[in-house]
DNA sequence: TATAATTGTTATGAGCTATATCAAATAGCG
DNA sequence: CGCTATTTGATATAGCTCATAACAATTATA
């Protein structure tokens, strides 16, 4: 699993040869390129960062091999007991036959089972194994000691927030 | 051109179905699911925010047809002169491979050319078209008045300086 | 009962990301 | 100079995410 890259992602890294602009203007060697107003675009920094936050995610929990849709999907089985595929999938912004290979995977790994529900019997009840309750725990402990905390001492716990708050404006927005 | 959605993104909709919990406790008709604590993992929030960052500026960039990527990559143009592809498809954080095709569809629509560099012909320059130029200039004139005014008007001149603050130093950690 | 809608599923396609490899050109070193 | 290594743009390919259409089984509804 290599780094995640993107269309707006990496930082510039140096280079080695010289340049020189169509003004004829001799550039020095390897001159860092301009970002222009890609660096006041909310949009490009924020891409950048979210990718940064997610590589994190997964490095924090690498020892137990959840990406970060994963860890979601198993939260929020955790919280919601009884539930359908589509219930799960949906409220996860992930579309129901997406969900299918997302789902077998995680069942083959024993960590949650489909029960056809008797109510309705086309529908399949997700639920916690003993296992997937075990290493949900297990991340959420890596996530809060490791992830989370490495966050907040980049940012302050009132940086935090202030953040968490202005990230839920934008998400129902 | 569909929403993009992720594996972390959608709001729950309103669904249709009873549900009983395995405990027995009957449960209102089309409850939400809980988050439970998704809603404070900073990952969870921030995708989702990213993603409607996005789709807003598609949407307010729609009439030139242009997506994120392509954008930073006319800016980094504009600001960049003479240099080749390989400068500024790592700037951006894009691989050299997959900036081919993407360069290939900005030279189809004339925003771009590819010029063989006399200093080394092994490298291309890549320039900006005066209908380049032109794109570029209503595109900036888009985000400025439509996309960016919103997200002022969402957080707040100080919410947004202090956002890119704190993306700032996320996105170099 | 007949028709419509829902659930899980398969198949499939578009787009983005990553790696290996290649030919042409250049750099560097003996 | 001549040989090797590196760089550049390009191709091919593979994996992953996201999206739509379609289908059988089941349930809802008119």
């Amino acid at each position: 699993m290599a780094a995640t890259r993107s269309a707006v992602s990496r930082a510039p890294r140096a280079r080695s040869k010289a340049a020189e602009t169509p003004q004829g203007a001799a550039v020095a060697d390897s001159a860092p390129l301009q970002l222009g107003e890609l660096s006041e675009l909310l949009g490009y920094v924020f891409k950048r960062a979210q990718l940064r936050i997610f590589e994190d995610f997964i490095r924090c929990v690498e020892p137990l091999q959840l990406t970060p849709a994963q860890f979601s999907v198993l939260v929020l089985l955790e919280h919601n007991p009884g539930r359908n595929q589509t219930e799960i999938a949906t409220t996860l912004g992930i579309l129901r036959p997406n969900f299918v290979a997302m789902l077998d995977g995680l069942e083959s790994r024993e960590l949650c089972v489909r029960v056809r529900s008797t109510q309705d019997r086309r529908s399949h009840i997700v639920m916690l194994t003993d296992k997937g309750r075990s290493v949900l725990a297990r991340a959420k402990r890596l996530v809060a000691t490791k992830h989370e905390a490495r966050l907040n001492a980049l940012l302050g716990e009132d940086g935090r927030s202030a953040l968490l708050g202005m990230l839920d404006k934008l998400s129902k927005f």
